[in-house]
DNA sequence: TCAGTGTCTCTAAATCGTTC
DNA sequence: GAACGATTTAGAGACACTGA
């Protein structure tokens, strides 16, 4: 009986396994089908296609048209131009060569053809040859330039965007002299993926945006006729890097500082050696002793006689680097400050957002202890046991759904009150982050309406991660005080029961109490003279 | 003959639409 | 909202065609 179910089972699971592998063919097969099914219509559309060209013009009118577009076989400049004009305008690889024989239709050139887009992607391909070119040529041409870069994630992934900031060079003078221009420019360089935010990974992307650069100029006819580039050249007009205010920024900083002055000593040193070449007896000691020190580090002449032949060559190899560099210390050190200073100086900045970010939650930490410090009335507390909750939603969101506890009443009852956090509960009723919520749309249609505008901005977004948001947010209410308190009035009324949330409540309560104002107009002022200006 | 271009094809990723 | 398949979009190799 056993056996007999035991071989019924078998049989089944056979039988399981053979319709297993009939779907996956048959599903292969419609795969397979619906692929040639495409082919075929793309041939037959390709097929009318060619009727219509047929159809289209004279002979002498297809070669007028041909030659306004084409030299020979190939597209001119312009349309080439053009083509990677309309890329970037976000047009469909695919859809360019019908534009641009629309557009041509519509001057009266009829074209018997289209650019496929094949060529479409080669023409791209050739801007971002183009652009490494450009780059290349600038950086040579260049007295000094600085970098930037900045990195974010997506989906896991870290991806590193790379700027330069130098004088282009955008003409000759009388004297065949580049003329540059007399502000800098700034140059994007690319954004590439990386394995990592490592300071290690952010270098050594770097050195390979330069190395495209590079290899691309270099290859180019432009380079033999004005010299290649090499990293040395590139990082001898370095002259510093901005980024964030992240540590990992500032040891990328240092790390390309580092890089900077390795090559410059290896140069200086280079120079230096071919100067002694001369002297065999400085030449001689000067091996003698780095010789010497080259057997000290391995232990002794029997150590360094007993090391594998690979591991001599390399410490060998080693022993000259240094033996350059230290030659390079000395040559540097023999230079007069001046001419020092301006081989190695390099500059380092933060972002100017960060340090305006940090010096506007500090003043605002210093406004609101100021109250207590002269002895006034200060701004009105916003939270209280009823709201604690729906004020910690706006401030804290990231506490969730908690339980409110009496210790964080307390704490809230600490920090939330003053101009600023009257602008965050603000921008969760006027432009809350989440559409559903808050009282944005409504907000826009009565301000459009008190204003007499036919389009207003949307509350600036103090419930997200907006920079400068609570700076622009006290402008805007100061400067329509009136009309937000009658907004505030108008919520209320539209609904059943006509009374406010915990949070209108409080937003009203701020918008009629002087100390708050006072504060929201103090912030006003430095969003006015300080952040706006500068930013 | 050669360089520029077009066509066909395969592949991968993103996006869209449907179903549960 | 997740899962899945279909469709869209793009990159790229191979090869054919064609005008200079």
């Amino acid at each position: 009986m056993i056996a007999e179910a035991h071989t019924r089972l078998e049989m089944a699971q056979k039988q399981a396994v053979d319709a297993a592998d009939r779907t996956a063919s048959t599903s292969a097969d419609v795969r397979y089908l619906k692929a040639r099914l495409r082919a075929l219509e793309a041939r037959a559309q390709r097929y009318e296609a060619l009727k219509d060209k047929l159809r289209v013009g004279s002979a002498e009118e297809k070669k007028r048209a041909r030659t306004q577009l084409k030299k020979g076989r190939t597209f001119k400049q312009e349309i080439r131009a053009m083509v990677r004009m309309l890329l970037s305008c976000g047009c469909k690889q695919d859809r360019i060569g019908q534009v641009v024989r629309e557009v041509a239709a519509a001057f009266g050139i009829q074209l018997d053809w289209v650019l496929s887009r094949r060529t479409v992607g080669r023409i791209a391909l050739e801007g971002l040859v183009m652009a490494r070119m450009q780059i290349g040529f600038e950086l040579k041409q260049t007295q000094a330039f600085t970098m930037s870069s900045d990195s974010t994630g997506r989906r896991h992934q870290n991806y590193q965007s790379h700027h330069i900031h130098l004088k282009v060079p955008v003409g000759y003078d009388a004297n065949s002299q580049v003329v540059f221009a007399e502000s800098p420019t700034t140059r994007f360089v690319g954004v590439h993926l990386t394995t990592d935010h490592s300071t290690t990974t952010s270098h050594a992307t770097w050195i390979r945006v330069y190395d495209d650069v590079m290899t691309t100029f270099n290859k180019s006819p432009l380079a033999k006729r004005t010299g290649t580039l090499d990293l040395r050249g590139i990082c001898g007009r370095l002259r510093g890097m901005w980024g964030d205010h992240a540590n990992n920024e500032k040891a990328l900083s240092d790390s390309m500082r580092q890089t900077k002055y390795d090559l410059l000593l290896t140069e200086l040193g280079e120079e230096r050696m071919k100067m002694i070449e001369d002297d065999m007896g400085e030449l001689e000691g000067r091996m003698q002793e780095w010789s010497a020190k080259k057997i000290a580090d391995a232990g002794g002449i029997e150590k360094w006689n007993a090391l594998p032949a690979a591991e001599r060559a390399a410490r060998d190899l080693a022993t000259t680097a240094a033996m350059v560099q230290g030659l390079g210390v000395e040559e540097l050190a023999s230079m007069d400050e001046g001419e020092r200073n301006l081989l190695t100086v390099w500059v380092w900045t933060g972002c100017c957002m960060h340090k305006d970010q940090n010096s506007f939650k500090g003043g605002n930490a210093a406004m609101t202890a100021h109250w207590k410090a002269i002895g006034a009335v200060g701004p009105i507390p916003l939270a209280n046991k009823d709201n604690a909750a729906a004020v910690r939603k706006v401030l804290q969101p990231e506490k969730g759904d908690a339980p409110v506890t009496d210790e964080d009443i307390k704490k809230l009852e600490d920090i939330a009150f003053g101009g600023a956090k009257l602008m965050a509960l603000a921008g969760a009723i006027f432009h809350n982050a989440l559409d559903k919520r808050g009282q944005g749309d409504a907000h826009e249609l009565f301000l459009e309406f008190a204003l007499n505008e036919e389009c207003v901005r949307r509350f600036p977004q103090t419930n997200n991660t907006r920079f400068g948001s609570h700076g622009e947010a006290a402008v805007e209410l100061i400067t329509h005080l009136d009309v937000y308190r009658c907004f505030m009035e108008v919520i209320r009324i539209r609904k059943v029961n006509q009374t406010y949330t915990n949070i209108e409540k409080n937003v009203n309560a701020g918008l009629h109490d002087n100390p708050t104002l006072t504060e929201l107009a103090v912030l006003a002022i430095y969003h006015i003279l300080i952040t706006a200006p500068y930013m």
